[in-house]
DNA sequence: GCACTAGTTATTTTT
DNA sequence: TAACTAGTGC
């Protein structure tokens, strides 16, 4: 049991044994911080200290349950339950349900998610008569939300002339009166956005002195990940839980910091020692995770950022592969190579899908992947963009729920109040809304007391929305009675959201119905999972969950493996054997939104460290000369960050065939004077890349694979041996991966998609397959 | 009040 | 390209 210290360096079980005081782990990439950070809360609690007093904040739920799993193995699962683990957003939302009454909020609040927000800021436009041209709800979001985070709440915000200066400036005068709106109505609607969820438990603490007294108390050792992500409201929030005990521990990495964006402030982490001016530092330079060049490469990126702390990431493991650089034609070619190369590692070594990883830093380039990858029938996942819980029909569902837990809810109100169309159109709401902001009640009161208040409505629409009403009064009580699943499944029933979508038998409607009846069975699952751990089963805990996950949460545990698409951010603290980072081009990556200035450039230039270093194995690194964007093809230049990385680390594989186009774009003034600006600063850029074009070789497949004849294949002429997965070669078509068999006998078929010809269905009687994996 | 169409607009990254 | 909006006709 003692023995986890053993597995621990030298830097390691330090860390882990510091018990008392502030702290500070500077963790660099795949140092085995998860590892210092769950033998470090277990050998807390083996020290005496109760799970109960242990806080630990993690940047993900999926980190806090894996930490959680793993702090079981070693002190036993019921002892770990008590441990309060997760992010941020989920403990403190947790903690807010229990003291909402102090706020004057329910407890049983809303948590309204991105789409909420900027549909209630979009109205609060309108009805304010503002130009919305002018007042872009989203961008009015990000500007509030970002108030919120720096902890300026509406009243700071009229005492501070130079914000509203700012606003004067940016000719949106009423930044201010959106904001006081804004809300008003989340109170009003018993709602609390993200950044509420923060704000509030620092208007909690800093109000109620003895509620900050009882969890500065419970919480004698606090542990933060993932601090260089942290921002000024989370950074209050610990400053005060930790102010008695002192017990704080952060781990970080300031070269990993990417979330600025979302007001995360850089200079928590710098400046840690400053605020505990007793801190013990402890540095995790020893990366586990990645080959020689892979950690060197990264290395001599990140050098060139000024703002960071001295450090100096090393590794004992085998040298490895050069990172490949290619450069194609267009997205639709890199996603080809992509899936190309993909096609060939998993025949060659035989590989599983799930070890590789395809990054990129918007969103939007998942498609031409995405494309690339079906037709080579290879399976993928995509994290993030549209997640499941924000789909329409999806949302939708969910709305109900909020109503049926909190029918102030102004947002889910809006939502079902017409849908499915029962005849409440935009002008019936718009009266009931200009009533609900009258009397400074929500839209449901109004519909309660709708025979009291004169609205001029004709009496079809009042019986409209009396029956409305009594659905939703009629479905709170069966919740009294009914199971989260249970009441689910009643109003996919009594609204007839289904039947309509299957009357319509489109396409798009059917995979509706699927997507309403995989949340009926996430509902059913979450139950079970729930009960079976002795946990809150109830509808309002679903809902919270489901606020609050990301798609780094649904993960499926008894999947087939599949290929993992996502954003650079979401890839943070994951790992993978091949990576491929896509996009590598100026305006790209980094992004044109991010160059603005040194400390946005740095980031953009953290971000890419945080890429490489997710790659264990081999790196691949793509860039294309032009790229569909807005519909639009659009010339690109190789990003600036492929001529930071040292050279020696570095292979360029651009198969020849494409060669000529490239020099052709090199060559010509294709651009006009156009985008003149700066990104022609070094024209010995350009050439260095021409030449080593030039020079190199056709591709497939990857060099430095090793030759696989000796794997003894078997041959099979009758064979059941055969089954879905398996790699085999056929004398004329090559390689293959088997997709799916059918039939039986002398009829057996087996479907194989091969890399040179495509999917091909061929009779195993016939066809002489050789088993390779 | 609603359904359909044409035209516009937007892409950074997310709890 | 795709998602959202305004405008039109019923």
């Amino acid at each position: 049991m003692a023995n986890y210290l053993d597995s621990l360096n030298p830097a390691q079980k330090e860390a882990v044994l510091q018990k008392n005081g502030p702290m500070i782990i500077i963790a660099g990439a795949g140092s085995g911080k998860t590892r210092v950070l769950t033998y470090r809360i277990a050998h807390l609690m083996q020290q005496g200290v109760d799970a109960f007093n242990i806080l630990s904040l993690t940047f993900t739920n999926k980190a806090a349950r894996e930490m959680k799993e793993r702090i079981a193995a070693v002190v036993g699962p019921s002892e770990s339950k008590n441990l309060w683990m997760g992010t941020f957003h989920s403990v403190f939302a947790r903690i807010l349900r229990s003291e909402a009454d102090k706020l004057g909020y329910p407890s049983n609040f809303t948590i309204y998610d991105t789409q909420d927000s900027v549909r209630l800021i979009g109205a609060i436009i309108k009805e304010m008569g503002l130009d919305k041209e002018r007042y872009k709800a989203k961008q009015i979001l990000n500007r509030i939300s970002s108030f919120k985070n720096s902890l300026i709440t509406v009243r700071a915000y009229f005492n501070n002339s130079d914000l509203q200066e700012a606003d004067l400036m940016a000719s949106r005068p009423k930044v201010g009166d959106v904001y006081q709106e804004y809300v008003d109505r989340c109170f009003k609607s018993g709602a609390m956005d993200f950044d509420d969820l923060l704000l509030r438990t620092n208007e909690l603490l800093a109000r109620f002195p003895e509620v900050l007294a009882k969890y500065q108390d419970r919480f004698r050792y606090i542990m933060v990940d993932e601090y260089q992500d942290t921002n000024h409201s989370q950074y209050i929030i610990v400053k005060a839980l930790a102010d008695r005990f002192q017990n704080i521990c952060v781990v970080g990495d300031d070269s990993q910091s990417i979330y600025s964006f979302r007001g995360a402030n850089i200079q928590n982490i710098l400046s840690f020692q400053k605020d505990y001016p007793d801190t013990k530092m402890f540095k995790l330079e020893q990366n586990y995770r990645s080959t020689q060049n892979i950690v060197n490469a990264a290395n001599s990126v990140i050098e060139k950022n000024k703002t960071k702390l001295d450090k100096e990431v090393w590794t004992t493991n085998a040298k490895g592969e050069q990172i490949k650089v290619m450069c194609s034609i267009s997205d639709g070619e890199e996603g080809r190579f992509v899936a190309q190369s993909i096609f060939d590692y998993k025949m060659n070594l035989q590989l599983h899908n799930n070890q590789f990883a395809v990054l990129y830093r918007t969103n939007s380039q998942s498609r031409a992947i995405e494309d690339a990858l079906r037709k080579k029938s290879i399976a993928y996942k995509i994290y993030g963009g549209i997640s499941f819980y924000g789909r329409k029909e999806i949302k939708d569902l969910l709305s109900y729920l909020r109503m049926i837990i909190n029918p102030n809810d102004e947002e889910a109100l809006k939502r079902v109040i017409n849908y499915p169309a029962r005849g409440i159109g935009a002008t019936t709401i718009d009266k009931l809304t200009i009533a609900a902001n009258h009397y400074k009640k929500s839209i449901f009161e109004v519909l309660k007391h709708l025979e009291k208040i004169n609205l001029k409505l004709n009496s079809g629409t009042k019986t409209k929305l009396q029956n409305f009403l009594n659905m939703i009064l009629r479905l709170q009580i069966d919740a009294q009675k009914l199971n989260a699943f249970e009441i689910t499944e009643q109003v996919v029933k009594q609204t007839q959201l289904v039947k309509d979508l299957e009357k319509e038998g489109t396409p798009e409607a059917i995979s509706k119905v699927e997507n309403v009846q995989e949340l009926l069975n996430g509902v059913k699952d979450f139950i079970t999972d729930k009960i079976e751990s002795g946990e809150d089963a109830s509808l309002p805990v679903f809902l919270e969950e489901v606020a609050l996950a990301t798609d780094l949460d649904a993960d499926k545990k008894d999947d087939k493996p599949k290929v993992s698409l996502m954003s650079i951010h979401q890839s943070k603290g994951l790992e993978y054997p091949y990576v491929y980072i896509v996009g590598l081009e100026e305006n790209l990556f980094p992004s044109a939104m991010s160059m603005n200035t040194r400390s946005e450039l740095e980031e953009e230039r953290r971000l890419f460290y945080v890429a490489l270093t997710r790659a264990e194995k081999v790196a691949y690194l793509t860039y294309t000369k032009t790229r569909y964007r807005w519909g639009k093809l659009i010339d690109c230049e190789p990003s600036r960050f492929l001529e930071e990385i040292d050279e020696q680390y570095l292979e360029y594989i651009t198969p020849k065939k494409i060669a000529p186009a490239i020099n052709r774009f090199l060559n010509e003034d294709i651009f006009g004077d156009a985008p003149k600006k700066i990104r022609f600063q070094k024209p010995i850029q350009r050439k260095k890349f021409e030449k080593k074009q030039e020079n190199k070789v056709v591709f497939t497949p990857p060099k430095n694979l090793k030759k696989v004849a000796h794997a003894q294949p078997k041959t099979n002429l009758f064979d059941n041996k055969i089954v879905v997965g398996n790699i085999i070669e056929h004398n004329r078509f090559g390689r293959g991966e088997v997709l799916n068999l059918e039939g039986a006998g002398p009829n057996k078929k087996a479907e194989i998609q091969f890399g040179t010809v495509g999917k091909k269905k061929l009779l195993l009687q016939f066809a002489k397959l050789k088993v390779i994996g």
